[in-house]
RNA sequence: GCCCCGAUAGUGUAGCACGGCCCAGCAUCGCGGGUUUUCGACCCGUAGACCCGGGUUCAAAUCCCGGUCGGGGCACCA
């Protein structure tokens, strides 16, 4: 057999396929020296779970091909609509930090806007822009839709330059002139005909004030700026086709070699609402209690919540780049979560507004519970049981006593099997120890605290009420920004010490 | 009205550029069972999809045509 197939000895060299699926490769690398790619967000807040998708991706590019990612703030002096908030260059890169993202480098369009004017001058000469002082509304229903070029567009290069000096000088008012792309006219799509690229706005920029008076729309600023700092791929979700054609229009002109561009659909989650303009006004008016309330979604909250960034990070890349637009759970992120910090989370007893139960008979002052069911070596806790005139009180659940039967037996998880004598006035006495004879019954297992000694908890709740009840003694010994789980409730993380200690529920 | 894009199980995704290895893989959810002193974790099993119609071909999820449905764009927003 080994002289006559030697190759069906060997064992078959199979490729172990990675453990993390890999996205397809980045097209024409081989055109590029480096990868280098840019997050570009608009300042309005921090970033969210919807954000996530495009910081997620071009970072995780970035790190395969060992490239460069530059933070560009799309500051621009926006709309009424869009409105650029100053503490959103603070929150930004506190979201990026949480989601283990390092940029390279740190750019604010803001400060670019002599470039943007040095090539709006350079397009006027060359006859590919133009200054339309046609009235938008007119503009729109007399030329773009009907295809028709306006007056303006025919006009010379000196009328044109002398217009752009009064856009500057102020001769225009808002809203009076604006520069105009030569995209064509005759475009087949009406969306691409002659478009905007720089405007009148005489509103206050949060960082460079009053200083200018004519501002770049983000296709044209783009089409400068992914050339000027040297972007080779772009990953940016769909909605931006129509400002990729207008950037390869500009990048033609010039015949800059053209950064790859890619796009994803939109991403939408079935339990949870996204609205910075929304969660930014219920911050400043405090129905929030801050940019990290998880009503929020921000990367902030999730933090506080105990949401591993990786978890985040591996449900975005599961995604892909596909153009579809998908709804997707956060249950997703909660399962991948669990997955992640489920073997690290210490285990503890909360009840939410307990009711009293006396508990008779019991000759025990202490019962262990181990730290973490999975892995005993990491200890006990114990929780000490304190009597008055011989009778002990313990806190459970209301919803638990609810299904108790008078008479019917339960147990104390880790303590001791009781007979609920009074459900009333919630009495119960002490059957036996072994957890088997409740189960042998089918008796509920529940959890419980003491009365002395317990510790009160506000929890936190994801729909931004706070839920007060008590927890074990040891947890007042738990240190903040533990990830723990309280039994039979959820997954949360401590994010301050003290009386009551506060935390947050995660899932 | 005009232009562009997409369509694989409940949800998401792989495969589609070079048709056969796909009676379609994976994850999650569902269901059943096991284990566990949690409604957590773990283990085993099970169910579930190529939008429709035509064409090309020995062979189509993959190619072509037509339709349907869905999304986006048509701002002096980003």
């Amino acid at each position: 057999m080994k002289e006559i197939a030697p190759e069906l000895l060997e064992q078959p060299e199979v490729v172990v396929a990675d453990e993390k699926k890999e996205l397809a490769e980045l097209p024409n690398l081989d055109k590029w020296s480096k990868v280098v790619m840019r997050l570009a967000p608009f300042p309005s807040g921090p970033l969210h779970i919807g954000n996530a998708r495009m910081v997620v991706l071009n970072d995780y590019y970035v790190k395969r091909y060992d490239g460069t990612l530059i933070l560009v703030f799309d500051d621009t002096i926006g709309s009424a609509e869009k409105v650029v908030d100053l503490e959103a260059f603070d929150l930004i890169p506190e979201s990026l930090d949480y989601l283990g993202v390092k940029c390279h480098k740190t750019v604010y369009k803001s400060d670019r806007l002599d470039l943007f004017y040095k090539y709006a001058i350079d397009l006027i000469k060359r006859g590919e822009a133009y200054v339309c002082d046609c009235d938008a509304g007119v503009w729109r229903t007399d030329h773009k839709v009907k295809g028709i070029p306006c007056v303006c567009r025919n006009l010379d290069i000196p009328e044109n330059i002398a217009r752009w000096e009064k856009m500057l000088d102020g001769t225009y008012a808002e809203k009076k002139a604006a520069v105009r792309l030569k995209t064509g006219m005759d475009n087949p799509d009406p969306a691409m005909r002659d478009h905007v690229i720089l405007r009148i706005s005489e509103t206050d920029h949060p960082r460079v004030g009053s200083k200018y008076r004519v501002w770049p729309l983000l296709e044209y600023s783009w089409g400068i700026d992914d050339h000027e700092l040297g972007i080779s791929h772009i990953i940016r979700g769909k909605d931006l086709v129509k400002e990729g054609k207008i950037e390869q229009h500009i990048w033609s002109i010039y015949d800059w070699p053209q950064p790859e561009l890619m796009y994803y659909g939109r991403l939408k989650f079935q339990d949870a609402t996204l609205s910075k303009s929304k969660s930014g006004k219920e911050v400043r008016e405090g129905t929030y209690y801050g940019w990290d309330d998880p009503r929020t979604w921000s990367m902030q909250s999730l933090q506080k919540r105990g949401i591993d960034p990786d978890a985040v990070r591996k449900v975005m890349l599961d995604l892909g780049l596909s153009l579809v637009d998908i709804s997707i759970s956060m249950k997703s992120v909660y399962a991948e979560n669990r997955k992640l910090r489920d073997s690290e989370a210490p285990r503890a007893f909360f009840v939410q507004d307990p009711v009293w139960l006396e508990a008779l008979d019991l000759k025990r002052d202490h019962a262990e519970l181990l730290v973490h069911p999975d892995f005993p070596e990491r200890g006990v806790r114990k929780i000490p049981l304190h009597y008055e005139n011989g009778k002990l009180q313990i806190g459970i659940q209301a919803s638990d006593l609810e299904k108790l039967k008078s008479g019917s037996i339960f147990r104390l998880k880790d303590l001791a099997n009781f007979t609920l004598e009074n459900k009333k006035t919630p009495q119960a006495k002490f059957h036996s120890i072994d957890v088997n004879e409740v189960r042998e019954v089918g008796g509920p297992i529940i959890h419980w605290i003491p009365r002395d000694g317990s510790i009160s908890v506000e929890l936190a709740m994801i729909d931004g009420t706070k839920v007060m009840g008590f927890a074990e003694p040891g947890l007042r010994d738990t240190p903040v920004g533990t990830f723990l789980q309280f039994e039979r409730v959820g997954f949360a993380r401590i994010y301050e010490s003290g009386e009551p200690i506060r935390a947050s529920f995660a899932h």
